[in-house]
DNA sequence: ACATTTGTTAACCATTTGGTTAAACCAAAA
DNA sequence: TTTTGGTTTAACCAAATGGTTAACAAATGT
């Protein structure tokens, strides 16, 4: 079992990337965060690069996992879809800033980004374009298309939350932070649409 | 006129900061870009806080600009929508990084995005929502939850083309970057679904 | 021609930051 | 009690970084 005190470093160490980046996070802020000395968060983990590693490499498995719901094979194509949007949008209501550590640090450093998804995701799953296409659905729809849009209506949201707030409580209308369920319905009206 | 000097160190900031971030980004860097010594950068713009500043401002008006083409009173609701949708996505088409660099300072620093929205969004434009619930179509559609779908269709697929090509190589298919024209007549019938 | 402002540079400075070292601590084994 | 192994710390280091200074060059006005 992982020592208290690594579990505690890399929690806070989670916390603190996520806020920050890699760039604009500090081992002193971590060490401090976790009550503990500078130089164990080097004892632990050698190095910044290698506990982001760690940090970063799980938030990435932890995303793609949400993915596996597609495999239940006692629904229809349609209604796994849905079930994946469902659960797409609660995964990402727990942890909001998910997708925009994700896109940051992809975006930073894109060939760390390539190694880790060749390493997670060869587990060959399902994905959505496989079971669009193999249902026939691809007359219907552009697969790939179709994927896009579904991230786009789940993901973008949380994203852009902060400055839709500023936004839209500056033109007057009220915020109601947590729309998971409007988001959810309107995302399952959306995959209906599209595909029946 | 501004010096060309000035202009240069614009142009390279505007690049680097972009890319690399408040944090990520180096006044040497940008100095050596433009050719020229670090000092005259502190010259031309006292702190990395000052020009990082220039540009975020720069960037955030321009993307706000993209709105006023809603303004149009010769078309109807619905195709003002639409066009907005079309010069939204052809913008961001011209500047990709535009979404990520505009979320990711604003995650950072959200002060500062609230001062600078407040200066820019000062001049009362219509909005999507105004635009919506003057025209009677909040009986349709819920007019927040509209304009942040719309935002998600337009800008996510940018925000994440990286992902989605390493994604959708791996699983075998083939990655076609610009489909903007896909892109609108998709978002475009997506509008219409909703609102007619 | 001369003085003054503007533009530009090399060298320097203080602070921050990731990382290291050697010593201290402390529980369990011998 | 002493030894031993992992754990934790204070002090330190080298490099990087944002920023400053003083001197110098190039326009610009008189």
């Amino acid at each position: 079992m992982r020592s208290s005190t690594e579990n505690r470093i890399l929690e806070v160490a989670k916390e603190v990337f996520m806020e920050q980046g890699l760039y604009g996070a500090r081992m002193q802020d971590i060490a401090n965060k976790a009550g503990i000395n500078k130089a164990l968060l080097h004892y632990y983990f050698r190095s910044k690069e290698r506990l982001f590693d760690v940090v970063f490499g799980g938030a990435l498995t932890k995303y793609f996992k949400n993915m596996e719901v597609l495999n239940n094979n006692s629904k229809s194509v349609i209604d796994r879809i849905i079930h994946f949007s469902e659960c797409f949008i609660d995964f990402l209501a727990e942890y909001p800033q998910m997708s925009l550590f994700l896109l940051k640090e992809m975006s930073a450093n894109e060939a760390l980004f390539l190694d880790k998804v060749k390493s997670i995701k060869s587990q060959e799953q399902q994905g959505v374009i496989q079971l669009i296409t193999d249902a026939g659905l691809d007359s219907k729809v552009d697969p790939v298309l179709f994927l896009m849009q579904l991230h786009s209506l789940c993901a973008y949201p949380f994203l852009a939350a902060p400055v839709f707030k500023v936004i839209i409580e500056k033109s007057g209308q009220k915020w109601s932070d947590p729309l998971h369920d409007k988001l959810k319905s309107s995302v399952k009206k959306f995959i209906t649409q599209q595909l029946t």
